[in-house]
DNA sequence: GTCTATACAACGATAGAC
DNA sequence: GTCTATCGTTGTATAGAC
């Protein structure tokens, strides 16, 4: 995994992880080949890349329902009747997306839970990590949190789940600080909630940031900062 | 406007704002009475409470698109037909929402504005006044959050400039605050949008609130203190 | 693999009886 | 004021030519 997560960088970030480009197109394809008619990869996978890229486009602006599949036809240049070689039908496309996404946050955040690192470093990796990851899959995560309810129930859960599962690790990270004397909270599980809620605001509210002219390390440090100020941490 | 904002307690907060019962019902029917046909205010009121909960529930389940009228019918058991008595049209009924929500939130943001008290007082008002708010509210923060893009460019634009304008009031109470040696910050503008961020969390996460069994007073309480750290304010 | 043409269900909205 | 019945449109999905 290269040299992140010590190094808390996109560079180092964007080399230990595959979520750009032809490679990572490839991969979605493989990820989903089973269900769909097209065979040859040349061909599947550039028109995998269109139809997605045009669903983000379409959905992420005027929702994924108001969308229409004749619409996803003009804005991808594929017939409605050559979609359905690549979707299987249009609830399925958003499952996909979701699946596809959650599947890749879940070993980003796996490999968070595998270093033996310090809870400070810890902490930063996470926070870091999380923001890197939005910033790239950007259009994926906000097609995820603002159709999840048109998802069926187990897909929520799982996506719920995971969310819980990010806070757990934010918590564990500042439990150990408290062991050690580091840190000092009174409710770490809130706290967990707060970071996670920041993090998020990160593909949430793109049109603040944009207008106040932030950077997404400028973010990101201002996120790890605060959190150490909650912590009463003393350098 | 009572003892609200000076006693920052649910039950001030309710004596000095109606948005509940009768009442509340009574004010939202005047404030798009020209826009509906039924003039008698006596069967009016109640069939709008019923239609507005109706659309909460079924909207805020599975999205305002995904929901139909003939949904709406069953649930509200009003007819079809019954319905265009009411609301003009689909969309105008999400239109109506926004608007109603918007003008409220304007009148007690507005209230926060006016009062002359220092700077910790000020943020624990807005801090505790909004949480209120969305508790009492809840199904109309949810519902306007969620379904923004479906509404008109300028409906939307209304919308972030209200969250910028309470963001802006935070940022007025920081300064203050600085101004008087009383707090610290680097970047006041990022803390109030991460204020806010965790403020909405309160609708967009009851999910985990009620799994964590996290009381609305401890909330707000926790967003306060964690605010006071950032601000590395010393009692 | 991709297209055109079309099936058929479901939608929002309205007319007119009561 | 409220209903039933129905209109015209548009949606997802498929069949079959190429």
């Amino acid at each position: 995994m290269a040299d992140w997560p010590q190094e808390t960088t996109i560079a180092a970030f964007k080399r230990a992880w595959t979520l750009e480009g032809e490679a990572f197109w490839t991969t979605v394809f493989s990820m989903h080949q089973g269900k769909m008619q097209i065979k040859s990869p040349k061909v599947a996978v550039a028109n995998l890349q269109k139809i997605f890229e045009a669903t983000f486009k379409l959905a992420n602006a005027k929702g994924f329902q108001a969308m229409t599949l004749r619409d996803l036809s003009r804005e991808t240049g594929i017939s409605m009747g050559g979609l359905y070689a690549y979707i299987g039908s249009k609830n399925e496309l958003a499952s996909v997306i979701e699946g596809v996404l959650r599947t890749y946050i879940d070993q980003v955040i796996g490999e968070l839970v595998n270093e033996g690192l310090d809870p400070i470093a810890r902490l930063r990796a996470s926070i870091f990590g999380e923001v890197f990851m939005i910033q790239i899959l950007n259009p994926w995560y906000y097609f995820c949190y603002m159709e999840l309810k048109g998802l069926d129930r187990e897909q929520q859960e799982q996506a719920l789940d995971l969310e819980l599962r990010f806070d757990s690790l934010l918590v564990d990270a500042i439990l150990a600080g408290m062991k050690q004397g580091q840190f000092s909270c009174e409710k770490p599980k809130l706290l967990a909630a707060s970071i996670t809620a920041q993090l998020q605001q990160w593909h949430l509210k793109q049109w603040k940031f944009k207008l106040q002219e932030v950077s997404m390390e400028e973010y990101a440090e201002h996120i790890f900062e605060n959190l150490l100020l909650c912590l009463s941490y003393r350098r």
